[in-house]
DNA sequence: TATAAAACCTAGTATTTCAGTCGGAATTAG
DNA sequence: CTAATTCCGACTGAAATACTAGGTTTTATA
């Protein structure tokens, strides 16, 4: 019952540039150093954020990468779904149909993982990386220090 | 965010217990057969199963296995963590504290993989293998049709 | 008492996924 | 021109997954 890494600093990647909103673009680089990721690892994570629509990429010297939309409206769901996939317990649960399984709709242990499937989208979906940001600060203003992830 | 087939199989077959409770011990391969299993990979779960006390074997002809406990006293967290593990998103949001992440409790991301950890377990900890059967009969009300899991 | 059914145990294994590394090509600000 | 940066594809070691295989005990029953 675990998430991948991928997720996990996807979402971190996501966090620090909505953090960077409305600012110049972030190079990967200056991520990797302050989340303490693998630049090269993360590269590939923010390509498949690319080529989902959710960052911009700016070539060149002085680029980086900017978020597409306001941080108020993307939510942590998006994020996970594009470098996870649908959100699926097991396989014939998942958000997305992929197999043809009879049983599912009249099986009680199928309705369960689709609880579990649902509570968990919950979250994610009610979750905008403008709330973690809004969130933060309220954080730093408790504890008086400077929020790394 | 997937289950791993254990927790599913190793579920499917304490729910086959339960519908078999107060009869004769159950043998696992006719458990394997109903729920079209491996025998021999059922044999591995329900070993831990085993250990961790939810089940009891019955060797010889005519054993098998036999719940310890009444259905209504099992949950499906507690199946589910006994061949799974703890639930955790990730490795340190875990509901038993392994390692030591000095920035926990004051991150948004991980305050945010708590709520996902605490979502699911909400949903296993309240089904217990009775609410389970109960609701299957409910089912086959409806649908006039015995239930393949 | 012989037999067959069953739990119990240990080892091996093919496949897939994970979590990266590596090296280079294209683009662009200064 | 140069350095910074995205972009791209191939490779890899380690771990986990989902089994298979083949044995040894134990015990009800004929």
């Amino acid at each position: 019952m675990k998430l991948s890494t991928r997720g996990h600093y996807g979402l971190k990647a996501m966090y620090d540039l909505a953090l960077n909103y409305n600012n110049n673009p972030v190079p990967l680089k200056s991520i990797a150093r302050r989340q303490n990721l693998s630049n090269n690892y993360l590269e590939q994570l923010v390509a498949m954020l690319r080529k989902n629509g959710l960052v911009r990429g700016v070539r060149g010297a002085q680029g980086g990468y900017v978020l597409t939309k306001d941080p108020a409206d993307i939510t942590v769901g998006e994020i996970i779904r594009t470098l996870e996939g649908p959100i699926a317990p097991i396989n014939c649960v998942s958000e997305v149909r992929t197999n043809t399984c009879q049983q599912c709709n009249y099986c009680i242990i199928h309705i369960l993982w689709a609880q579990v499937r649902d509570s968990i989208a919950e979250v994610l979906d009610s979750t905008t990386l403008a709330d973690m940001c809004h969130d933060t600060g309220k954080i730093q203003d408790i504890t008086g220090t400077i929020q790394e992830v």
